[in-house]
DNA sequence: AGACATTTTTGAACGCGTTCAAAAAGCTCG
DNA sequence: CGAGCTTTTTGAACGCGTTCAAAAATGTCT
C-alpha cells in the first residue's frame, strides 16, 4: 500500500488500480499478471502503479486478507450454532480451502507476504485470529477452561503450519491438504480434550511458551526472562 | 543439475561453476550473485551457465546441501557419546544454526527449495533425517521403545518448522529463532518421555498419523484407505 | 583425411519487477 | 491571473532470470 492518496481522484485511481488487479489475478493467474499487465488494464502507466503500490507482493497482501476476509464472511454464521469443536474446527478448514482453491498458484506467494508480515500487528493475522476465537468460543461443550482462553493462538498456529503444506502440495486439487486437514480437526479436539489431564495440561503449556518465545513481542526482553517462561522438562 | 556432461572437461567446467557459485554466495549474498556475475567470475557465457544449472533455484539447492551435509559432519561425533536426547536435539539444533547463520538472507530462497522438493525422495532430507536417526540412537537413556523408531521422522518435521521461523526471523541475529531452538529441546525431550504414559503415546500416533497423510507416499492410494490410519478423536 | 552426429558455447533477445528524474495537473495564496 | 507549492502521472531505463537458435568444438566412423 504505502501510500494514501490526498485527493479523492487519487484515492479512486488506487482503488481501481486493486480492483483490476484481483481481477487480472483471478483471470489470469499469477505470473500472467504482470504489473505491466494490470497497470495497462487499470489505464494507467507501469510507473503510476508502483505509484499508488509500493510492489507486486503488496497487491498479493491485500489478495490474501480479501480472500481471508471472505472466508470469515462464509463460515462465520456456522460457528456459532453450537458444534462440536472438532466440527467448527473443520468447518474453518474446509471454508479456507474452498475460498483459496481457486489461488492455489498463488500459493508460494502467499506464504511469502504471511511468514514476512508480523505476526502479532497486522489485519490480516487479526482475522484469522477472530475465526479460531469464534471456533472455539461456539462450540459446544465448551473446551476446557483452562485452556479456552490459549486455544485460539494455538490453532492459529497450527492452520499456519498447514496452510504452508497446501502451498506447495503439488496432489492433484491438493488432494493431500485437503485429506491433513481433515484429519487433523479430529486430533486438535482430542488433544483440547485431553488437556483435562495434567500431564496432557503442561505440555500444551510447553508449546504455547515456546509460541510466546518465537513471537516479536519478546523482542525487547533479554534472554534469562524469555526463558524462564519455558519450563526445564527432564 | 539437470544434465550430467558427457565429457571430463564438461564436468570440470560444472564443477567450477559450482564452486564459483558458492565462492559468490558466500561473499557477495543473494541479491549480488546473479547469474550474470556467477558466469562471468566463472569465465562462461551467461547461457552457458544455463546449460549446466536450470535455474538459480538449482545452484541455491546445492548450497542448502553443501551446508546440511557440513553441519552433520561438524555434529555426528557429538550425537554418539550417550547424552541426553535434550542434548543431542540441541546439538542437532546449533550445530545447524552456526553453519547457517552466513546465509541468513538465503533464508525465503532456502525456504523455497526446501518446500517445493519431494519430502521423501531427496538427498536433502536424507542427510537430515539420518541427523536425527542418530540424535536419537545415540541418546541415553534411550527413548521408549514404542516411539524410538518414529521419533527422528517427528522431530525432522519438527526442525522443519523451526527452520521456517528462522528463515523469516528478522531480530538481530536471529535471537527469536536461537531462542525458540533452545526452548524447544526440552520441550521435545519431554514429550518423548512423556509418551511411557498412553495418552500422550496415543497423541503421539494421531500426530505421526497425521504427518504420513500429508507426505506423497499416499499419493496414490485413495481417500478411505489413508483416512481409517487416523483414529477417529471424540 | 573428411563427413557426420553429438556436445559445448555463445550472443542476442524477451518480459519481468522496480526505480527515477522530470513533466503534468491541482491547489493555495497574493 | 499567475507564482509557488504539493500531488499525480509519465517514459525511459536498469538489472534480473530465463530462453533459443545457431556457431564452435569435439568425437566417431569409413
Amino acid at each position: 500500500m504505502t501510500i494514501q492518496p490526498r485527493t479523492l481522484k487519487g484515492q479512486e485511481t488506487q482503488a481501481k488500480l486493486l480492483q483490476t488487479a484481483l481481477d487480472c489475478f483471478a483471470a489470469e493467474g499469477y505470473k500472467a499478471s504482470s504489473m505491466r499487465v494490470i497497470a495497462a488494464r487499470a489505464g494507467v502507466s507501469l510507473s503510476h502503479a508502483y505509484y499508488y503500490f509500493s510492489s507486486k507482493e503488496d497487491i498479493v497482501a491485500r489478495l490474501l486478507l480479501n480472500l481471508r476476509t471472505e472466508q470469515f464472511e462464509r463460515c462465520r454464521s456456522a460457528l456459532d450454532e453450537g458444534n462440536t469443536l472438532e466440527s467448527n474446527i473443520r468447518a474453518v478448514f474446509t471454508s479456507g480451502l474452498s475460498v483459496m482453491q481457486p489461488y492455489h498458484e498463488f500459493g508460494p506467494a502467499f506464504l511469502k507476504v504471511l511468514l514476512s508480515q508480523d505476526q502479532v500487528d497486522n489485519e490480516l493475522s487479526a482475522v484469522e485470529f477472530s475465526l479460531w476465537e469464534k471456533a472455539v468460543s461456539g462450540a459446544r461443550p465448551l473446551p476446557p477452561l483452562g485452556i479456552r482462553s490459549d486455544l485460539p493462538k494455538f490453532l492459529s498456529l497450527l492452520s499456519r503450519q498447514l496452510f504452508s503444506v497446501w502451498a506447495y502440495d503439488q496432489s492433484a486439487n491438493q488432494r493431500r491438504s485437503l485429506l491433513l486437514m481433515d484429519n487433523a480437526a479430529p486430533v486438535a479436539a482430542k488433544f483440547a480434550v485431553l488437556c483435562r489431564l495434567p500431564v496432557v495440561r503442561s505440555l500444551f503449556a510447553d508449546v504455547l511458551a515456546l509460541m510466546d518465545s518465537g513471537s516479536s513481542v519478546q523482542d525487547h526482553q533479554d534472554r534469562q526472562t524469555t526463558r524462564s517462561k519455558v519450563p526445564k522438562a527432564s
